[in-house]
DNA sequence: TAATTTTTTGTAATCGTTTACAATACAAAT
DNA sequence: ATTTGTATTGTAAACGATTACAAAAAATTA
């Protein structure tokens, strides 16, 4: 493992030159250059990120909290948010936190301890009063889930018009018992989306029925399962689901036809997120389409401004009603 | 952002008493350990990690190398890698691939220049001579899937055995034609699991038709309902299916449905992995269990060691067949 | 009390870069 | 040939920690 100095005494150069070489600098002559480029060759060498990151006061890292890696919603960002931090001469340093505050915590001494430049967080469980204060000295962009007035930046899409949307379309189709299975209403877009879904009920005058809607405690297939459960215990039966999230929506499906239903015959669902999967279920789940990429490359080009100094702007980008055939007819 | 300068400075010490402190070595007096930590606490001190790692020559980042992460099955693993690597006092950096060169060799780069302590190679299409060559002066364990005698140690399932295992389940419930949807035979794991399925027909003397056998360019969806498009295409039609990702699986499911067959009385599947989907789909996939988590555990520990300069051997974990109803007979 | 040992603290080098500033080399102008 | 100006190069000080080694302080022993 050379160091800059031996390749500078092989090149018979001092340490700045090689330096200055490394970095392309135009001030040295192109018979110098040649003789470093040589020694570098020569030895082999690899400039330490180590050393240079330290001279920077920069780790080129940023970090992505998200609750949990299984889920195909944040996959798809992650790799809109990967391509953008690549181009733009980052990597970025994948932080799960399991809803875990210690786990969480850890993380943020990263940034605290400068081994990342930033932080984007897509946990909705974020603990957002550290987030706050993190974001007093470091950059920090919120993605998907935000918290209104923080201050911190944030890319999301409108929640509460496209839950209106969907279950508008379930209502157009000519439902009039429709279930709601929405996660924990601690989180803003499980809020948000309940708000649309009252809202598209309210203005079609039908009635708002709390054993209608149905909390769970996670985002897995099993709980979309056990809230099917539920709703089909019950015994006036709803002739559509919507549930916040592809993942539950399809549990709930599964749940549909284990207990022999038939989808949309018996029950029309539509999911929320559009995830790889949703066109692939029996039949192919009606959604809607969140641009995860999109929302990625955003988060990704605003936190690297945000560490630049300037000043961003949050973005709320369009979704989209994806009808297939889970709420056909 | 104070640094160990000012804090001495406060707490009227040396750096050396107070990185002393930080690094809880005893030999420092009740009373001095009080007054440095008071200055901390009053400076609001957090210490650089790139200061640290420069002088102590290590990253505490371990890169791990995947082709792509909407795959569950590496979730899975990274999960079981991130678990452990936070234990052991590091983190992971996630790089994906996407089977292309170049970003390939910036995340290799990471490596060469030190702002990586080692790799977790989870990529089928890693360029193998490279990986080698860097494994020479770097720790590096392969993950699922590995190159035969390169030296690297590796962690992985006996895939032959376990293509075996499920070829052979067919053949009990009473298929004869069994095709297989495979991906590309330049991955190991897709050599061993075709020599898997080729024994268990020639144990059972079934005959090796060409035309049973497919090969996909990629692990989505897409690919695995195309392959089974070509398949029913075929005038004898086989009454089985084994395809060696449950993502491929999944798809030649979507692809049977939609041409009005039925799972498994006209056609019997089985996939491989057992990915959480794979139980959500109508009807639920057999499939072949591989420890993910556990594979990412012991890849995690076993690099770890490595990095402290220890030996460490190879892997070979337990696989499962899990029967569900796409093969009920 | 003085000498000796042990414990605690401090000094300064080091990790491997970048870069302000100083110094030198070279070319152009007189 | 000397001066001036510009283009290259070098010196040395950062960046922020850790740690040999030396020095000082405290504890032990005689």
């Amino acid at each position: 493992m050379a160091t800059i100095h031996q390749v500078a005494k092989q090149a018979g150069v001092s340490v700045a030159t090689v330096s200055r070489v490394l970095n392309g600098q135009n001030s040295v002559t192109a018979k110098t250059r040649i003789k470093v480029e040589d020694a570098i060759k020569k030895l082999n060498y690899e400039p330490s990120l180590l050393g240079r990151n330290l001279r920077n006061s920069e780790s080129r890292l940023l970090l992505v909290l998200i609750p949990n890696i299984s889920n195909p919603f944040y996959s798809e960002i992650i790799n809109g948010i990967e391509n953008t931090a690549i181009e733009l001469g980052y990597n970025i340093l994948l932080c799960e936190t399991d809803t875990n505050v210690e786990r969480e915590n850890i993380y943020f001494d990263l940034v605290r301890k400068k081994m990342a430049d930033g932080i984007i967080s897509m946990d909705p469980a974020v603990n957002i009063d550290t987030l706050i204060q993190l974001a007093e000295n470091h950059a920090i962009i919120q993605c998907s889930e935000y918290a209104v007035d923080s201050g911190i930046p944030y890319v999301t899409i409108d929640n509460a018009e496209a839950a209106y949307r969907a279950v508008k379309h379930l209502i157009r189709i000519g439902h009039q018992r429709i279930a709601l299975i929405n996660s924990d209403e601690k989180y803003l877009y499980a809020r948000q989306r309940q708000l649309g879904y009252q809202k598209a009920l309210e203005e079609n005058k039908m009635e708002l029925e709390d054993s209608l809607i149905v909390h769970t405690q996670g985002l897995d297939f099993s709980y979309g399962q056990q809230a099917m459960k539920k709703i089909l215990a019950q015994e006036e039966r709803p002739t559509a689901i919507f549930a916040v999230s592809d993942l539950l929506a399809i549990g709930a499906l599964k749940e549909i036809h284990n207990q022999g239903l038939k989808v949309p015959e018996d029950i029309a669902i539509i999911g929320f997120d559009k995830i790889a999967f949703s066109n692939m279920t029996y039949p192919a789940l009606t959604t809607i389409s969140q641009p995860m990429y999109a929302m990625g490359k955003a988060a990704a080009d605003m936190l690297v401004k945000k560490i630049q100094g300037k000043e961003v702007e949050s973005l709320i980008l369009d979704h989209e009603l994806v009808i297939r055939e889970s709420t056909l007819g």
